[in-house]
RNA sequence: GCUCCGGUGGUGUAGCCCGGCCAAUCAUACGGGACUCUCGAUCCCGUGACCCGGGUUCAAAUCCCGGCCGGAGCACCA
């Protein structure tokens, strides 16, 4: 039956098949529309009340992971309404050192990404508010002061035993916390712990720490405190105050919930929702760990956090990626609890939708080999499509000696081809001239791009690899902007002037 | 090891809570064709999946049990 009604279809004339297509084409339209991109609707969400949460450390730049928090916890708030905050969870100075250009470029990035923040919180610089949650935590006798070592600690919490101090008085906990605050213990020798229960089935919910004693200067705060708060308790209390009611952060910190739970529970403040996304790996980035980049970085192997082969959003910036496409790549894969391993190639799917309706077309000749054609006597002017969607045009000199790719060269040599737009040749170091009619060789589609002697600018595109060749001079009025090589790739011109510098953007 | 969580085409995703309308959605990928003086663009057509085994039921991707596989956490990191 469906056969039937494709052969019957396939056996109409050009014409009828228009008209028929044409016919259906408003219903396909309409459902386009519907499937436009969408994140699952959230679990008691209410209209204008969300408040929602992106809480990075940037001790680094944000990258790729860091934009899923960013679009989808942004893009709730945009469907629901209500208040979007950033929130720097920098309270680790030393293990997970702040960098102090990052702020910035989270900012930056977000903005970038198409999401306002209506507020923006740095935790290092509210230490004082979270010290006086401790000391309500202390005196309801939820919290105390301990002097185990790690290594002590561990025994006891890996058998459930609750350890010694656990028994002090509110009294005393809080005057050691206060000398705790005064700087009067060293590094190591204190720490103030949540109460939950040393039983718990989980032992990484049992008696977790909540401040502990870290002398380094911090870049933001630098040395004004020395008792620093762990993510849990910083985290546990800016929520509430935040009035944040849905919280959507990545697997990891699964556990996290269950111990800030305790916290709620002691003050009775209720606990946001939350829901947690699986591990994300992209194939052409295998795992990505931000000081294993850092060292990269800064050992030169890269030449900077903006680097196109790295996974940083600055480098997709500096490629030239919408950020929509971003935005759309992330929400297709919404907010599921298991791993997912992707590949670039659908991010590029969703960037080439974008751009390539806009893109202007160039020819870049990489590698290029002079070719001198015998036979053609007077130069002549071409005309190619500059962007085939709005039918504008460019123009070449169609010259005796031009430029084509190594590639095409040692491909086809020997054979007639067709520089695109321009004439036929038998291609060889002296090519022959074959004439200007296209019809010659479109059976064989030997269609190469090429370019004019004397008429290029030096051009390095930099990607995954440096290529150097040349490129038509038409290119200098798209600084900035995403062009077609033809036959290579996108890409983005980021410098033209006397040499053009491009950036590798995607197939 | 302990505590959780998850397993739908090559890849991602919808459906699972509230079993039937699922011979399973959409995207991407791949294959074929059309169009085009580039193309990985566009337009047609096609390929391709419910981890395995039991159970409950008239009926299971959906519920239950077991297995296998994968992941996360088990820090004075975030």
């Amino acid at each position: 039956m469906v056969r039937e009604c494709i052969a019957e279809f396939e056996s109409l004339s050009e014409g009828e098949k228009e008209e028929l297509i044409q016919k259906f084409s408003v219903e396909k339209a309409e459902k386009k529309k519907e499937q436009v991109v969408a994140l699952p609707p959230l679990e008691k969400a209410e209209k204008g009340k969300v408040v929602m949460r992106f809480a990075p450390n940037p001790n680094g730049p944000p990258t790729l992971g860091s934009a899923r928090g960013i679009i989808v916890n942004g893009e709730y708030v945009k469907m629901y309404g209500g208040k979007f905050i950033i929130r720097f969870d920098d309270t680790d100075p030393r293990t997970k050192r702040p960098m102090i250009e990052a702020y910035d470029w989270y900012l930056e990035d977000i903005e970038w990404l198409g999401y306002k923040p209506d507020e923006v919180l740095y935790a290092s610089k509210r230490i004082p508010v979270y010290y006086e949650y401790a000391k309500k935590l202390i005196e309801m006798g939820k919290a105390y002061t301990c002097f185990c070592s790690q290594k002590e600690f561990k025994v006891y919490r890996d058998n459930g035993v609750e350890c010694p101090h656990r028994e002090i008085s509110p009294e005393e906990a809080l005057e050691v916390w206060e000398r705790m605050l005064d700087g009067e213990y060293e590094e190591g020798e204190v720490v103030l712990r949540i109460k939950t229960d040393m039983k718990h089935k989980d032992p990484a919910i049992r008696d977790w720490v909540a401040f502990r004693i870290i002398r380094e200067s911090h870049p933001l705060t630098g040395d004004s405190f020395v008792v620093y708060p762990t993510l849990d308790f910083e985290s546990a209390i800016e929520d509430h105050l935040c009035g944040i009611t849905h919280i959507i952060r990545g697997k990891d910190l699964i556990d996290s919930e269950r111990r800030q739970r305790y916290i709620y529970q002691y003050f009775n403040w209720e606990y946001p929702l939350t829901k947690h996304w699986g591990r994300v790996k992209i194939f052409e980035f295998g795992k990505l760990s931000t000081s294993w980049l850092r060292r990269d970085v800064e050992s030169g192997k890269y030449e900077g956090w903006d680097d196109p082969r790295l996974p940083t959003i600055r480098a997709f910036r500096r490629r030239g990626f919408e950020s929509e496409a971003i935005r759309n790549f992330f929400i297709s894969l919404g907010v599921g609890e298991n791993d997912v391993s992707i590949s670039l190639k659908n991010l590029y799917a969703e960037n080439r939708k974008i751009i390539d309706p806009k893109a202007n077309r160039y020819f870049f000749v990489w590698d290029p080999v002079r070719i001198e054609i015998e036979g053609l006597s007077e130069e002549v002017e071409v005309e190619l499509p500059l962007n085939p969607n709005k039918g504008t045009i460019r123009r070449l000199r169609g010259k005796n000696v031009v430029y084509v790719t190594r590639d095409d060269f040692e491909r086809l040599k020997g054979k007639v081809v067709r520089l695109k737009d321009f004439c036929n040749i038998l291609l060889d170091k002296k090519a022959e001239f074959r004439g200007f009619e296209l019809d010659d060789v479109k059976k064989g589609k030997n269609i190469i791009h090429w370019l004019p002697d004397g008429e290029t600018l030096q051009c390095t595109v930099l990607g995954e690899k440096t290529w150097e060749g040349m490129v038509e001079k038409n290119v200098v009025q798209d600084e900035g902007k995403v062009v077609q090589f033809e036959r290579f790739a996108f890409c983005r011109i980021e410098k033209a002037g006397e040499e053009v510098l491009a950036i590798y953007t995607h197939p």
